[in-house]
DNA sequence: GGTGCCAGCTTGTATGAACAAGTGGCCCTC
DNA sequence: GAGGGCCACTTGTTCATACAAGCTGGCACC
């Protein structure tokens, strides 16, 4: 809640936002609450795995609301891989769970929360220092310019299943700086104290063999198999908040795309061993 | 061929996404064509990274039509991941590279020539068997159906980087039995041949250990990690086409994946270490 | 000079209309 | 009975309009 004026309605929907991750609604429209409709109805059996939902004349009488709106409704389910379309057949029913939420993709802490997992963390280290090439080239910082650097090992259920090493651009450091050893979630936490909340994301996805301090901290063999995640973290304008490597020890996690003709998120690219 | 008067424009609209259809190109709508021009125009850097597009009136009023077939041509593109919007400020650059297509994504072979790789396969294994109960369930097929297993050796620049096992539901077995061993890209010959066209796809990213075939395969130590991604395809209909486990070399291959908080198409979710 | 506020710009939501194009089932023919 | 053609239904594309909601920069006031 902040005291100045100008920024009230800003600080509003970053709330609403927040509520989102947390698994609350954002901003009812009716568009949005024709999709969650028509999710619970998937989601219950209301409309079985493989079946044709209404059409969309149908959809548009019985909540009275415009083919355009309804069409919105649909897009939306579509692009959580829930249903598919084609043109002039029926949509149909793809998938009955519902896709995570972007924050819960973000962050670590809210997804094993929403699982019902104990979840624990703990920084390990955290230091400042000037950013390497690599570093502030993802991060789009000077090279050479001051970044924060944390080491963390996360705990699912007890056992530890992920090591994270991530950068935070110069002007997050602060934020990161002040919050306790054992903040269970840093994206969380700076969202609220700061106002830096995570917008857009870039995920690069490899395996990878284990460190020795990989090893030791995961309590695998060396050379042991680790499912790499690094990922790059945005603001809404665009700002490049933070650059991380996420290792989960083999087995503990698995991630999952949808993707289709119309839309492919997913992409593959050449590692270092193949030249392009 | 309509006559009427009122409907020449957009008949001749019309006439021109019937030649492109030819043309090999999806069909290219209105839309379609302005998205490209932006990709182009994002691509060459005429708007650079973190710079923002001009605004729908102005993109409206440049190409001559409604402000709705703007939004359906920059929704296009944000789905892409090429760029990223918020209610009020025009949109910004996010990335300048072409996400590839869905095509590009299921076929192996059309993502390596894309590259410029050689590319080179062998079908090492090719038999018709009953579905265990987890491939009959992922395929969708009665439990004890006929399948056929593909196992599959692929080379990029003459080095061996991917094995793939492959369960083809039964329909499709016959347009797959009949296709030579070093067959490029089988999705590709059953799409030309038999008309089965890959339309949904579903995939699952994990490390794995090496087995000893994996290993004798690709020529690396036992135990030695493997990006793993298992995929399930689908046509236009929902119909399940083929159910496949993937392991690349680690450092072969590196998969990508861009969202946001309005479209999250990635997910995590936990392996069978971690019980949710 | 700095802070606060507002006006104008820009994107989001919604309506209603029209035509194009693909699907699927019915019916008729051979 | 098999095959082909026709037609109703359904989704895709496009237009024009209106208002709501959020952002930005400049102006006025202190």
């Amino acid at each position: 809640m902040s005291g100045r004026t100008v920024t009230e309605e800003r600080t509003c929907t970053q709330r609403i936002l927040r509520m989102d991750g947390r698994g609350g609604r954002v901003g009812a429209t009716r568009y949005r609450e024709i999709a969650e409709s028509l999710r619970h109805a998937i989601r219950t059996g209301t409309y079985p795995l493989g079946s044709r939902l209404p059409s969309e004349s149908d959809l548009s009488a019985r909540w009275e609301v415009s083919r355009g709106t309804v069409r919105q409704a649909v897009a939306l389910l579509a692009s959580e891989g829930l249903i598919g379309s084609r043109q002039g057949a029926r949509r149909v029913v793809l998938r009955q769970e519902r896709r995570q939420s972007f924050q819960q993709l973000n962050s670590f802490a809210q997804w094993a929360q929403a699982m019902g997992c104990e979840v624990a963390s703990r920084i390990l280290t955290r230091t400042v220092r000037t950013a390497t090439d690599e570093e502030a080239g993802r991060l789009d910082a000077e090279p050479g310019s001051e970044v924060l650097y944390v080491l963390r090992l996360r705990w699912l259920d007890g056992e530890p299943v992920m090591v994270e090493r991530t950068v935070y651009a110069g002007w997050v450091a602060p934020a990161v700086l002040e919050l306790p050893e054992d903040c269970v979630s840093i994206m969380d936490s700076i969202a609220e104290r700061a106002d830096i909340v995570a917008h857009y994301g870039e995920h690069l996805i490899d395996a990878v063999a284990a460190g020795s301090e990989d090893a030791r901290l995961l309590r695998v063999r060396r050379a042991s198999p680790l499912l790499r995640q690094r990922h790059l973290t945005y603001t809404a304008a665009g700002r490049a908040i933070e650059w991380t490597d996420d290792r989960y020890r083999a087995g503990s996690v698995v991630f999952n795309v949808m993707n289709s003709a119309g839309a492919a998120p997913l992409e593959r690219r050449a590692g270092p061993d193949v030249r392009g």
